[in-house]
DNA sequence: TTGATTGCAAACGGTTTGCATGGGA
DNA sequence: TCCCATGCAAACCGTTTGCAATCAA
């Protein structure tokens, strides 16, 4: 556990920010678990252990993460959630139970970076996929 | 022209709905054509014919379209858009001009809506996949 | 005539802003 | 000490809601 500590530690100094104990526990509670929480989420959970702090520093602390790249902007219907895991991959959201998974873009062709040429010309430098349908749980209930 | 106000009759016809001047002016103005509108953007050119018609009535016409599949949703960086291309397509948002262009997927093999197998196991019914770079125009005018 | 659609105003909610206070380097 | 980050309140703005008036069928 302390480990885990020193390594987000080192992930916010790498970035050039400053080391708050609420930035580490947005980063505790969230890097390296492929959870997609909307900036609500964020805040319900950070407040069990800093019980008054506003949904404004949550944004805050979302923000800087973004613009440092430790963090994603994911845009899910009509929410934006974040996603701690910036490795290029696609999600699926399931229409049933609203879960959405990481899912790998290999079958694709667009796994580890592997940008596409467009017939139209235009120079692609990043991408965001995102599937519907139902997940592999939902799919096992239903029995087909 | 009056056969395209025929067409877009009919269009509305075969989805049920009511024939009303608003909502032929939605469709006049963006039927077929390849711009993804925002609501606000939508307003201000239906209100060149109707100056007086109130914003919630464009959500309003935008929303039923969306719901009988007329148009379909497109969330680019945090905005709603509308697409009023229903086919399969993705789309390429320029980060310099901020235009958005149709592009075919043909390319990562999803074109006409080929629906891939993920390895993750869950049932594809649906896609949006949007990429983001350096538009053909931008990328001459840089003279790259 | 009748229910759907429009016009209008107010509410709503997620996000942003401004500024004083406090804490890390 | 000096900023950067946090705490707090209010503003903001795109979108939604409710309801009366109007219109297409």
């Amino acid at each position: 556990m302390n480990k885990l500590l020193a390594k987000l530690t080192e992930k916010l100094k790498l970035a050039g920010l400053k080391i708050t104990p609420q930035r580490l526990e947005v980063l505790n509670l969230f890097y390296g678990k492929m959870l997609h929480p909307t900036a609500d989420e964020v805040w319900r959970k950070v407040r069990r252990k800093f019980p008054a702090i506003p949904k404004a520093t949550v944004y805050n602390i979302l923000d800087t993460f973004v613009e440092k790249g430790i963090v994603k902007v994911l845009i899910i219907g009509k929410e934006m959630r974040f996603d701690f895991n910036t490795s290029f991959h696609g999600h699926f959201v399931c229409k049933k139970c609203g879960k959405i998974y990481d899912v790998d873009l290999d079958c694709v062709g667009l796994g580890h970076g592997n940008l596409p040429e467009l017939s139209e010309g235009h120079k692609v430098e990043d991408f965001q996929l995102n599937f519907f349908g139902i997940c592999k749980d939902c799919l096992k209930k239903e029995g087909k």
